[in-house]
DNA sequence: ACTTAGCAGTCGTTAGCAGGGAGTGCTAGA
DNA sequence: TCTAGCACTCCCTGCTAACGACTGCTAAGT
């Protein structure tokens, strides 16, 4: 877990457990709990009164609050946390649900966007939240290979293959007309010499030696990479955004605003993605955090995936605060390493000129 | 507008008036609308009891209703209905809106699928409510052009480029490792010999002279050609999601779940395509339409764009049944018109193999 | 024939109030 | 350290009455 270690508050066996309770039952039901019910629905073989004392004893640490006098006792951010980093049993995700991913998961034949649409879809359905999963990329773009290819007139169309599998194409006026033959044999030069080059690179390739066409695709290409490199521009797979509106926090149409927000805008690439990348494993931003990512009544379980120090992409759950992070976090781990399968295998261990350390990726199935 | 005409039934002049100011006013306030409001509010020149009068008879043919006895009127579908077939003034969108858009569109360099995300989004914030666009694809896939790449060992990476410009990529593991100049050569032979062929006619091609590559690379041709054949298949991007939940009639989680499925789902494209290629121009479906397509409380303004009979797409807005025709409408037709013009230069005007009616659209900007 | 003023009637909405219930906090005792 | 009991707080529900927003109708005016 990557979220920095709360320092340990003095705490009971039991008070632990109660913690332990409240989250769980306030996660199911979304409405305060209270010592009765705690009492009443877990066996406990103490008093309500000694409850309330613990309750009494965990709030003062500020790990519940009160919504008001007379109501339960709810998790506060702080609780949430303390739950997930000592008192959550971290299991595998159960064997029954990781079939039926796989089994979602092996419709052969699809395209790396296809995958990512359906790996959303898969983890928004398995927690029951939405999924966001960002295509894979390499930290700088290198050119591969391009492709040009006459569709009628002077128009060409280019289909530029990075180092990375990503594939862009893009229609251009060509000075002059040429033919298909040409525009192979072209193609097939350019790639060659190119191969490996960095945006950069290709800016700093003298003039003189270029026909008029090779310049317009150079041109394209660092645009396309450069575009490529902005980390803002991540391609972004979001599902499930249903399960959102389900939940009853959504009854506040201010809290609708800030989770599609959060969802249609590229925030989520841009500025939880260092913070992952930095992360070795799971990571988990809660609500009102003191890092200045605000997400109010939402939790961001986050986690990536693909080639370290090569292939990244990150993959994560939006819900509400109160979410099955028991379920959740397994889910995302699970659904990271399928995904850093899939990538190993579309992709390989990384050529060494752009990936320096070949970690090696789990591989499931 | 491509609507079955109701048989127009008698109405005064007034009445006719008495409709667009309903329609409008609720369209603005989403409240049921009073004789007094509208004698008030729009400087009517008769009292509040000879407009409800006029109600009544409104009324009576069906074109409003009533929630209860004391509340005031609210158009019912076929009131709506007659509002955009007669009374709504179809102006162009105006000149500002349009500047607007145009300012967004032209930024160069984007692809086909930034392009038809771009216009979604733009779409969605013109109109103020959720839009659907879907990539432009022809009728029937045909073959264009095959490029294989060397990824790594005997993995390789297949681009596919259909003659609707759809790129397919796709990694397989070959048969026996291959160096590049040989997979070049080979996609080139492929190329030549494949140019214009459909799934079908590939399906009939001989075995027998075919390498064990050859093989595969046609089974994944066929099945990537396949695939794009399925109207279901076709490639959505929705935006302004957001602009819906803002709406007042969200509150009923019902409605919120019913729009979700409509957008999320690609019943839009399945279901609501065949009507819109019917359709000569913008075409509005209506809440529970007779037609079967339920929409509830939501109304759909869809049109076409592309090169008719050779490449088309669709784009639409969802939204309350209450939104504002007269905005939207121009919007979205002024919208199908940029991207058919986009279509056009990308694609030019159709090869004739594909295309049998090379009809012009109109350009703009 | 159309319009208007006036009025009765309907129905939703709101405010206010009382009662019940759920929970807590505290205290005294085991 | 736990427990039982009790007072207290506060929310929620249901009820009623008053209010207000409309309509629909009728009868008179133009």
């Amino acid at each position: 877990m990557s979220t920095a270690h709360t320092h340990l508050p003095q705490i009971t066996e039991r008070q632990a457990l109660v913690l332990r309770l409240v989250v769980r039952d306030y996660t199911r039901t979304a409405t305060p709990v209270s010592s009765k019910t705690l009492v009443e629905d877990y066996g406990l073989r103490v008093s309500s009164a000694t409850i309330r004392n613990d309750l009494a004893r965990l709030e003062e640490l500020g790990l519940l609050t009160h919504p008001h006098t007379s109501a339960g006792r709810v998790p506060t951010d702080a609780g949430y946390r303390y739950f997930i980093e000592h008192l959550m049993a971290e299991g595998q995700l159960p064997l029954t649900e990781q079939r039926r991913i796989n089994h979602q998961f092996h419709q052969l034949g699809l395209e790396l966007h296809q995958w990512l649409q359906l790996s959303a879809a898969v983890l928004a359905d398995t927690v029951h939240n939405a999924a966001v999963v960002t295509a894979p990329r390499a930290a700088q773009a290198r050119f591969k290979h391009v492709q040009l290819v006459s569709t009628y007139g002077n128009s060409v169309l280019m289909v530029l293959v990075l180092q990375d599998g990503t594939v862009r194409q893009q229609g251009f006026m060509s000075p002059q007309p040429m033919q298909q033959e040409k525009l192979t044999a072209l193609s097939e030069r350019i790639s060659v010499r190119w191969r490996g080059l960095t945006a950069a690179d290709l800016e700093g390739l003298p003039n003189e030696n270029l026909s008029a066409l090779e310049r317009a695709v150079r041109d394209l290409t660092i645009a396309a990479m450069t575009e490529a490199n902005r980390s803002s521009n991540v391609e972004a797979y979001r599902e499930g955004i249903r399960h959102l509106l389900a939940q009853p926090e959504f009854t506040e149409s201010s809290a609708i605003d800030r989770a599609m927000t959060l969802l249609e805008g590229d925030w989520l690439a841009a500025s939880a993605m260092p913070q992952v990348r930095a992360a070795d494993g799971v990571s988990v931003i809660l609500g009102r955090n003191p890092e200045g990512i605000g997400l109010g009544d939402y939790g961001l379980v986050l986690s990536q995936y693909g080639v370290k120090e090569g292939l990244v992409g990150a993959l994560g759950v939006l819900g509400p605060v109160r979410m099955q992070y028991e379920r959740v976090i397994p889910a995302v781990r699970y659904m990271a390493s399928l995904l850093s399968g899939l990538v190993w295998s579309m992709f390989g261990p990384g050529d060494t000129d752009w990936a320096t350390d070949q970690t090696q990726a789990d591989r499931e199935d």
